[in-house]
DNA sequence: AGGCACTCTTTCCGGCATGGAAAGCGACGG
DNA sequence: CCGTCGCTTTCCATGCCGGAAAGAGTGCCT
């Protein structure tokens, strides 16, 4: 395994941006209003948060149109997953766990 | 042991102020000098996240004239630790781990 | 074609938190 | 009485944040 070196990063940190990141981790794909829902924000804090995290290259957007209906999926990058991951380790640091 | 509630704590979770508290956790008392010093930030930053986490009843601040020197010593207070340990519990929780 | 619904996006706006700089302040020491 | 130490408070400029509402792209229905 690599040193995963401990990195406060403060676009993960926010908490509605945490909460996304923290979903993403667990599923490889999760879907705009699934994630709408389980964050409990309304669609355009979402959208907001999403495109921050997509400015900083940490989740793919993807939209298709599957079944005649929009679809908008989300997706952790490698970025992403480094950046959470190193953050969360650097929380850990931090909580002394 | 009593479960945990994992609650999200805005109080705590500001960086600065999560830091302190984590610093706070694992040693019963420190110094204003030596927080400060941990944490990296200036005098009056300090003394401001410091009285947020006073007010919120999180940490107790003793001021002492120990050998002619002013000394201020912190320290999490009972509530102060529970509300870490929670906000914690919480950070795991959305980790995911 | 026109209208409507669905699914996000973007804009507008007021409010709150934050940090740096600098002035304040109480307790000593000289 | 002045200067210093050790915080505290004030002042100020900036940025983030969320809610509401308007926008925009796409497909369905009649």
């Amino acid at each position: 395994m690599t040193a995963l070196e401990p990195r406060f990063d403060a676009v993960v940190h926010a908490p509605p941006r945490l909460q996304i990141c923290g979903l993403l981790a667990a599923v490889d794909t999760m879907e705009f209003a699934s994630v709408r829902d389980a964050v409990q924000v309304s669609d355009s804090v979402l959208s907001k948060h999403v495109k921050q995290l997509e400015e900083a290259g940490y989740v793919q957007v993807r939209k298709a149109t599957i079944a005649s209906r929009q679809r908008t999926s989300l997706a952790l990058t490698k970025a992403g997953r480094a950046a959470f991951d190193a953050h969360v380790a650097e929380l850990r640091r931090i909580a002394g766990v």
